[in-house]
DNA sequence: TCTATTTATCGTATATAGCCGATAAACGAT
DNA sequence: ATCGTTTATCGGCTATATACGATAAATAGA
C-alpha cells in the first residue's frame, strides 16, 4: 500500500482539463440533457426526467456532473430546481476542445 | 435478471455519437497520446510509452480505445507499432462536438 | 537457432461510474 | 400543522474503466 494506483497526476494540466471535458461529454445521458436545455432554454429538473430513460436520482447525479465542470447552472425555484446551459463555460469548453482538433488535424498523418 | 441495468440505448444516435466522442477523450492519458502524436506527426509505441507516466501495458489499451474510435491508426513496421492520427476522423470529430457546442451557445442561458 | 527487443493481450485487482429505490429536505398549498 | 410535490442525497449493487505484471507473439539480429 502506499502506492498511487490511479493516476490522474503526471499530466499537463491543459491536457487534464481537456479531459475533464471529455469526461463531461462522456455519456449519452449527458449529452442529452444539455442539448434539451439548449432546445428549451432554460429547463426544470422533471421535464428533463421525463424526457430521459432514466430515473429520477439517476439524471440528478449527471446534472451534479455536469453542474461540476460548470456546464450548467441551477437555481432552486420553490420546490423545483431550474437549470440552464452556462454559455461562457460551454464557450471555455469548446476553446480546449477546438485547440486540441486544430493542432490535431494540422499536424496530422505523414508516413504511416 | 433479465433487467437491462446499463443504458447505452433509448438516446439519439447523433447524441450517442458525441457521447463516444467524449469518452475517447475522457482520460488525459488518450489526450495526452493524440497530442504527442501530432507534435511528433508519428510514433512508435515506446515513444509513448516513455512519455507517459504509466506502464506499456496501460497505454497500450489507451491505443487500444483511440484506436477503436478510429482517432488513430497504427501499422507494424517491424517489432515495432507505428501510430499516426487518423486526420478525418479528428475531423469527424470536431464537426460532431463543434455541432453540439454551437447549438448550445447559440440557444444559451437566457432566464436562469 | 538462439537471444534480445518490442508490443499486444491476458489475468487480476481496484477504483470509478452508473443505476435504482428509498429517504430526506425544502417548499407550496390547504 | 399536515399533505403533496419536487429534487437532492444516501445506500447498495453492478458494470466499466484503469492499472499493473506476466506472458505471448512477432521480428530483428547474431
Amino acid at each position: 500500500m502506499g502506492v498511487t494506483r490511479t493516476r490522474k497526476t503526471g499530466f499537463a494540466t491543459e491536457v487534464a482539463r481537456t479531459a475533464r471535458w471529455g469526461r463531461a461529454l462522456a455519456h449519452p445521458a449527458r449529452v442529452a440533457i444539455l442539448t434539451l436545455l439548449a432546445e428549451r432554454r432554460t429547463c426544470v429538473c422533471g421535464e428533463i426526467v421525463d424526457d430521459l430513460p432514466l430515473a429520477q436520482s439517476t439524471v440528478s447525479q449527471h446534472l451534479r456532473v455536469l453542474g461540476e465542470e460548470g456546464l450548467i447552472r441551477g437555481q432552486v425555484e420553490g420546490t423545483r430546481s431550474c437549470y440552464c446551459i452556462d454559455a461562457d463555460r460551454v464557450r471555455a469548453m469548446m476553446t480546449d476542445l477546438n485547440r486540441l482538433g486544430a493542432s490535431l488535424e494540422r499536424k496530422a498523418a505523414r508516413g504511416c
